[in-house]
This record gives structure tokens, C-alpha cells and sequence, in this order.
DNA sequence: CTGTATCCTTAGCGATACTG
DNA sequence: CAGTATCGCTAAGGATACAG
């Protein structure tokens, strides 16, 4: 499915850095791991965040659905809803976005510990 | 090494997403993978990131010093040079980092295709 | 070569109010 | 419920000049 041309994430105009950056974006990480247990409403969305804006919300999801990683489906009920959920181009790059999240998570105590002994470098 | 305490990568507040944050970063991500290779020089790390300024990656190599993911080695010679190396803690994280890279660069056909054919959804 | 200091512009982001 | 529109602040980040 993917074109034989391969980005450069290295290069700032290439739009290979563009995907890198969008999937890395702040609440983008966090949606997305959030869909991997299935699809998602978007008050759900805005709950699990932990503090995202609505303005935020929306500019995530448009972003990534306008990248493919999400689709958005209506249903017209009355109160409306709307379901946000992985694509399969998503679907490559959720683990490795989990990955990190977890081991941030794991590693909490060692990065605080580095930062309270880190003072300035011993020097005369 | 680490602590029991599991850090929240959704709690704004807690060192966890910080830490979350600061490998996620705009140049620490690329610097981090830069790495993996194997030490590298202030100007080799400038070169290959791409475009980042003096301000910028300093202020990202403090940070992950800081934070215990990279070390900083002086060589005392004329002109002095100086080495970056990634610590145990962060080459837990590298391969998840370089694998988020080469998705991006493997699927950028892809998302430069979603953009392209992105436009308002179809609509009555 | 390896940075630090200062200025200054931009854009990320939250708060608020409003709509289908 | 699921957003959009506008305002305004702050901080990220580039440019430039200078230093150990």
C-alpha cells in the first residue's frame, strides 16, 4: 500500500517529519494508545486525556483523521454521537507509542531521582 | 534500579508525562536515536539533526543529561571536544524511538496521500 | 570547537462564549 | 453531546553576538 519513496525524519520539510511529529504531538500520543482498546466517543476522549482543552481535542482529532491514522463516524441519534477509531495505518505505530508510554512509566523513579541529584556538575 | 512507585503518563502533573515529554521531544527524539550508533560529538549531533540551532540543542542535551538519559564527557585536548553517550535508562527507549522513526518514514506515502485526498467530508 | 546571553517574533494553548 | 469562534497570554524557538 505505501509508495516505494521513503521519508526523512531528519529533514524538516520532508512530510515524513510532519508524520513523526503529529503521532509524537502531545494529546495525538495519547489518543491514539487510547483507541487501541476499541473506538472511542469523544466525551470519553476528553475524560481519559487528563486535561485536554476542547479547542485541543478537536485540533488533534482533525489532524489525525486528516493524516489517516483515525476515522470519525456520526450517528444521528438524538443526542448525537460520534465514534473515533484506529485505522490500520494506526494500527503499526500504537505499539511502539504504548511502548514508550510505558516505559516512562516504569522509569518514573529513576528519571525524578537523576533530576534531584543532577546539580551543577561538580567543578574547582 | 527502579522504584515501585509507577508513574501516569495521563496526570499532567505527574514526573512520569515530563518524562514522557522530554524523550518525545522535537530534537531529543532524533538526538536519542543519533545515539544508538554509538557517542557522538557536539557538531556530529549538530549536523544530523538537521537544522536545529545552537539554543535548541543545547538546551535539549542539557535536559536529557539532566534527566539521566544521556552523559557528557569532556575531552581536555586543543581544541576541546566533548561526547554524548546514552546511559542504560535510555537505551531502554531508543528502539521504540527508532521504531517510531522508521514507521514514519515507511508511511509517509501513505499520510501525504490522506492529506492530499483529505478535504471537507463528502456532505449533502 | 563548544557553548552562553540577549533580543524578538511566532505560534501553541487555555479560557470563554456560542451553535447545531 | 459534540463541537466552533475569538481573544489574549505565555513560552517555544530562531537570529545574532559574544566567550571559554
Amino acid at each position: 500500500m505505501q509508495e516505494s519513496t521513503r521519508g526523512n525524519v531528519r529533514d524538516p520539510a520532508c512530510p515524513g517529519r510532519q508524520l513523526f511529529d503529529l503521532v509524537t504531538a502531545r494529546w495525538a500520543s495519547l489518543v491514539l494508545v487510547d483507541l487501541i482498546a476499541g473506538p472511542q466517543r469523544w466525551s470519553e476522549l476528553r475524560r481519559r486525556a487528563g486535561g485536554v482543552s476542547d479547542k485541543m481535542l478537536a485540533q488533534t482529532l482533525r489532524d489525525l483523521e486528516a493524516g489517516g491514522l483515525i476515522t470519525r463516524t456520526v450517528h444521528t441519534s438524538r443526542p448525537p454521537t460520534v465514534q473515533y477509531a484506529l485505522t490500520d495505518l494506526a494500527r503499526g505505530v500504537t505499539s511502539a507509542l504504548q511502548h514508550l508510554q510505558d516505559w516512562a512509566e516504569q522509569h518514573t523513579g529513576d528519571y525524578v531521582h537523576h533530576r534531584d541529584t543532577y546539580e551543577s556538575s561538580p567543578q574547582p
